[in-house]
DNA sequence: TATTAGCACTCTCATAGAACGAGTGCTAAC
DNA sequence: GTTAGCACTCGTTCTATGAGAGTGCTAATA
């Protein structure tokens, strides 16, 4: 158990660090206001801060530094929440005063300011197409043997895909089929679709209309839909203006990271609401281990839609990024909703 | 002019800077067995060309290394095809051997050969969607005020974009409008969509039919097709293992520079056919003065659909590049032909 | 007893100088 | 016309040195 004036001394010390990227002295956290002890006070208090775990030196004759045991610490017990400007709440709020209509816009503007306002990479993990459901169905013939079947959703995304029509099959064909999937596919959930092709034929069969057999094997081939995540990034570049990457070869492995981040599963906690930090090596991703990821979800009311992730170096301002997130996960949940029960309706 | 000697040495000079990275000295030169000339003569020769601007010296002692009109000379004088290994068309045709239908993905894939074979950084522009054609046009209503519309092109390609339904518009008002677009729609352009659909209005203005007009008009605002490019890069990071790239400012302008190459309308010259080699500052782009770009282009016939660009270091092997670029742009034009005069017919 | 001043010690970083090596330019010999 | 020889230049690497920042410990102090 740390005492108050352990408490108040990682508290400054972390601040510190967070502040300057600097290894910080028991000379200079005395210099604060906040802090009524000598350096030689702080010295002791630092030496046991270390002994616990929560700092660490870089090298015999340096100041302290947060260990991420001491992040973890600070991020569980000293968050307290910062205010955010009216400017940039209204910074915020400018991307719904267009009245956007496609929530793709909104999502991907939505990026651009979280990463301008933190100065970190955002990433936002868009509205899970998946969970949309059918609207309308449709086929396009191409050509003698190629035709695009399209499905527009009730939040107004389509998806589309091209597949090939097996031969002795004429566009009158088509068109019956087109119309006795629309009356079994309309308000299905997209990962349901393949699912429910599968339904039709079976049913197909025990009708013995075996004729669409090859037609529909052929599309619902072509439809798996995949689980492509669709990501928005903001800031891509910002980590690298940040002190802890000036290692071309650290550099170099946090760009590779971030655009392989929909190959980290455990980048955008989905399972989970609310608000997340995990600290460096909680990431369980070697080329993260100097990273911290704050992750927020969005949705409309117990629905998860999306994810916010901000990432920047364990040394970020937690505060910030965290009072920011709440905003703007709030704001982007409301809209969101204003804008799909519109559809729905 | 220059006599045979200079010639050879320049041509050693290059080859050996884009081996080595490393300045090039004449002793160096002279151990090579094409080159019978003791150092001495080999230091007149290269002084020669350093006072005609063929070489450079990176400071007083330091051994020889081409200039951009060094490079330039090269590339249009001493450029003999490289021969491409059976293995390697191998791999490029691979890309064929799927018989896939859908041209992304095709592209897609080409990008990431392109860039493995050359270690370079490779951005294929996709086909340009502008030009395909209307197959189909039609009209999902998403809720009361709003809808999203639909193309579907000849190459199935398929573009959709949400408007709003001005008040008074019911569900059969739209399907007539789709009627009547669908008819002056098809065969249309992508780009001349909009201009249509002006010449649309009016001509139903002089028969008096003001009746879809606010209609109309909403949905020609959503409708406007920006030329964005679709770009698909291969091996982005490439760049960064170059080692005229280990400066970290200049690392992070490059990568910079990648993701925006959509914004320098000079990298992908769309206006002339065959292979075209931009080095350094013929770019006309600061980020890109370490860089040469080479660029062929794709088709069918006369009518050019995208091309292909591979970004490297003013010392990249431009041998094996175009020869490389020869192969891939060829086999995609006949690949895509074949693709697209199956959807055309 | 808790706090603080003092001091020796450690480690990093920046700077300067020396040794080294690669390569050039010039001159004179072949 | 070609080449060997040699002085010279410049960048790189290594080492030494000193300044500075910070620590840990001990002894003095409130």
């Amino acid at each position: 158990m740390l005492t108050n004036r352990q408490l108040l001394i990682l508290q400054v010390t972390v601040d510190d660090f967070i502040d300057t990227a600097q290894p910080v002295g028991s000379r200079q956290i005395s210099k604060k206001e906040e802090v009524p002890y000598s350096p030689a006070t702080i010295r002791n208090e630092m030496a046991d801060l270390e002994d616990m775990g929560y700092l660490e030196k870089t090298h015999t004759s340096s100041g302290r530094v947060p260990s991420e045991k001491g992040y973890r610490y600070y991020v569980d017990n000293m968050l307290t929440p910062q205010r955010i400007s009216k400017d940039e709440i209204k910074q915020i709020r400018s991307v719904f005063e267009e009245r956007m209509v496609e929530t793709e816009q909104i999502i991907r503007k939505s990026a651009n300011i979280l990463s301008e306002l933190t100065n970190y990479t955002s990433i936002l993990l868009g509205l899970d197409v998946l969970k949309h459901r059918v609207k309308r169905f449709s086929i396009v013939p191409l050509s003698e043997d190629s035709a695009v079947a399209i499905i527009v959703t009730d939040s107004g995304h389509v998806e589309n895909r091209v597949f090939s029509i097996p031969e002795s099959y004429n566009s009158s064909d088509i068109e019956r089929m087109v119309n006795l999937l629309n009356d079994s596919l309309i308000g299905v959930p997209l990962h349901e679709v393949p699912m429910k092709l599968e339904a039709v034929t079976s049913t197909l069969l025990k009708q013995r209309v075996g004729h669409f057999n090859n037609l529909l094997s052929s599309l619902n081939k072509a439809m798996t839909i995949e689980h492509k995540d669709k990501l928005y990034y903001g800031g891509k570049m910002q980590l690298l203006n940040q002190p802890e990457f000036n290692d071309l070869e650290k550099a170099r492995s946090i760009m590779y990271m971030i655009d392989h981040v929909n190959q980290i599963p455990s980048i955008f906690a989905l399972d989970k609401k609310g608000i997340q930090i995990r600290i460096g090596s909680e990431n369980n991703h070697l080329a993260m281990e100097d990273c911290s990821v704050i992750t927020a979800s969005y949705g409309i009311g117990d629905e998860q839609m999306g994810s916010i992730a901000i990432i920047g170096p364990t040394r970020m301002d937690y505060k910030r990024v965290v009072s920011l997130l709440d905003v703007m996960s709030t704001d982007l949940s409301r809209e969101l909703s204003r804008i799909l029960r519109g559809h729905h309706g």
